[in-house]
DNA sequence: AGAATACATGCCTATATCAGCATGTCTCAA
DNA sequence: TTGAGACATGCTGATATAGGCATGTATTCT
């Protein structure tokens, strides 16, 4: 089996680099395809493809005006993202600690070594 | 072109569902191969694989014990995710709001870290 | 020492992209 | 109506997996 099709989900979406600039660039408000090319300096059908990914999983809506197409973020399809890494603030907490443990060690040494150099 | 690697970076390597299911077994502890082979109902070799994917991308560790390795959770590797959804925030507030708290939590821990670090 | 256990890798197959290029469709301008 | 502009898609080539199977290596057991 190969990987999983990006068009399943979030996660899969957001895991190109191409794809989350272009969240980036809508996260700035509505724009069509040509500025989005433009801007990010990538052929025409290369955006299209991606924001044809990112509304399969309903990242971004489209809206047509005229000849262009006015595509928007959609960020609360990024919900499943958050939610699942909420799971691993404890870990994030634990690294916490274990940062705070060693910090409280070397300042506790900083200061033993603070007091022997006034005695001396 | 092919999709970017997914030993490039976190994003990639928590896109695959397997790997975050493994991730989420270890969120509960150190296990061995073996173990999480079993508990996931998946061949020995798919598990290995995705940890070394993991490893490389440093999400998870690794420790010898005899003739088994034991693997724990990193989550602090997973910070670039919550980072980059940041800017999203208000997509959906509320349960952001957890998280936000934690980085900037472990983001304050840092820098008095780099502080430190400079002063010695 | 020889066998069994626990893993990590290599090889192979089917599949899924990603970007480039060409083309079809629809809308606005002259 | 004809032509240009703005996109969406189809097709192609190169590449990167994911999982299955077999095998190599290190460690523990008998």
């Amino acid at each position: 089996m190969a990987r999983a099709s990006t068009t399943k989900d979030a996660f899969n979406a957001v895991a190109e680099p191409r794809r989350r600039e272009i969240l980036d660039a809508l996260a700035g408000g509505e724009h069509s395809v040509g500025e989005l090319a433009q801007s990010l300096r990538v052929a025409q059908p290369v955006v299209s493809k991606h924001l044809r990914v990112l509304r399969d999983v309903n990242l971004v809506a489209r809206r047509d005006q005229g000849r262009r197409r006015l595509y928007r973020l959609n960020g609360a399809a990024l919900r499943p993202i958050p939610e699942w890494l909420r799971r691993y603030e404890e870990s994030w907490s634990q690294a916490f600690d274990r940062m705070e443990m060693v910090l409280q060690t070397v300042e506790a040494q900083e200061e033993r070594q603070d007091r022997q150099g006034a005695e001396t």
